[in-house]
DNA sequence: GTAATAAGTTAGAGTTATCTAACAATGTTT
DNA sequence: AAACATTGTTAGATAACTCTAACTTATTAC
């Protein structure tokens, strides 16, 4: 067995790799995860994803017990945020250094991400001066998987009268972005809500030159804010 | 299905394009392949060999008939070169825009190389100012798979007394190239060729303020060269 | 020109990741 | 609490890619 046959054997499948990361991802708010819901995030089929888990389970990176929402190990944890933390330096690489839009960086960030190349990742993170946070205001987990979450709420759960900074999107989505862009909507926007529709919940708010822009209940879900 | 379904079945997996490329790589001499070298070249059997090569066929990709040598067919060279074409372009990056010795990026463009994403490679190519050699001087093919073949000799080939400039590598291992550094051996560079040891092909050479340095027949067969 | 060697193929099996169909457990409604 | 809907699991099949063992064809050597 070669030096490295040996590495590839502790490593994940770029198949389980996805799965970690979805798990990841999903659980940011719960902590636990339903099988139906990893399902439907990957595309994958529920008796599928079952025994997918069994097999990470065996490996310690998933509790997993019948009929019991997934749980990631704290094993489990660290190599997806290792994983996640290589989309994130991607995508920030892709914008930074390549002149990609914010828009354009996810799918790319999808493949690059699978690279088995420490080196490769690290050089990213120097050439960007080490950043804290992807394109999308994401965190971008340190390399042994530290993660700070960021303390952020959801443009939605502001009051008319807010004025708020808009420094995160949940949906990184290239319709979503590019419907931002054609707002001029971007990181790091002072936004001011002037009022909020009782009945559905859009926004009209202002920013920058514009006097009076309205925003669907739909977009500021997907938009992270402090209040300022 | 999909657009992206769609787009997806027209492309070949990662394995076939590895068989592609090792195709492609192995018929740079002499136009045709055998089973047992690919075999080799790709570190698998020579059953499941024969197998891929009958599904590439269906695919029209390889010439295939039973005990005959392997053969790319145009659309098989042109989708071959494609795959190549990222290779180099990624070596180039990884050297010029990352720091990277051309030592350390063979293994890392290995993986990069199968990204699917024109735009990412274009975007390289842009960056790079669109260059012709990759960092080991082996040409890089253009967006519609041409290739264009340069002229060297091996410095093996040539005689004593000769002053040639050294070009290309072939092996692009990192032992290899790790070698060349050690002795300041780099693209580019004019040497003297002052005299060939007749029994083993040892040539005994001078360049830069280096008054005599000797190469072993393993070496110098491995060094593309013009004589100048 | 036959025997030995090398190269290539066939047949059958294993692994990984996926699916559908059928069944079982859990949760919700009334 | 019984009925229904939702969620999750089991069983069995399929496709891609790999292997070993056995066999066939082609090449080389005497």
């Amino acid at each position: 067995m070669s030096d490295f046959d040996l590495y590839l054997c502790f490593m994940n499948s770029l198949t389980e790799e996805n799965y970690l990361k979805a798990l990841f991802n999903l659980s940011n708010n719960k902590g636990n995860v339903n099988v139906i819901e990893l399902s439907k995030r990957l595309g994958i089929k529920m008796p599928t994803v079952t025994s997918m888990m069994k097999k990470l389970a065996e490996k310690k990176l998933v509790y997993y017990e019948s009929y019991k929402p997934l749980k990631l190990t704290e094993k489990g944890k660290k190599a997806a945020a290792v994983i996640i933390r290589k989309h994130r330096l991607t995508e920030m690489y892709l914008v930074r250094m390549m002149n990609f839009g914010w828009e354009d960086v996810h799918e790319i960030a999808e493949q690059v991400e699978h690279v088995q190349s420490p080196l490769f990742f690290e050089k990213m993170d120097e050439l960007l001066g080490f950043p804290k946070l992807d394109p999308h205001g994401s965190p971008i987990p340190d390399k042994n998987g530290k993660i700070k979450l960021k303390q952020y709420i959801k443009m939605s759960d502001c009051k008319a009268g807010d004025t708020i900074k808009l420094l995160a999107v949940i949906n990184t989505s290239g319709e979503f972005l590019k419907f931002l862009n054609g707002r001029d909507l971007h990181l790091g926007l002072k936004v001011k809500i002037k009022s909020v529709e009782p009945f559905d919940h859009t926004m009209l708010v202002s920013y920058s030159k514009k006097k009076s822009e309205t925003l669907s209940q739909t977009v500021c879900e997907r938009l992270l804010v402090v209040k300022i």
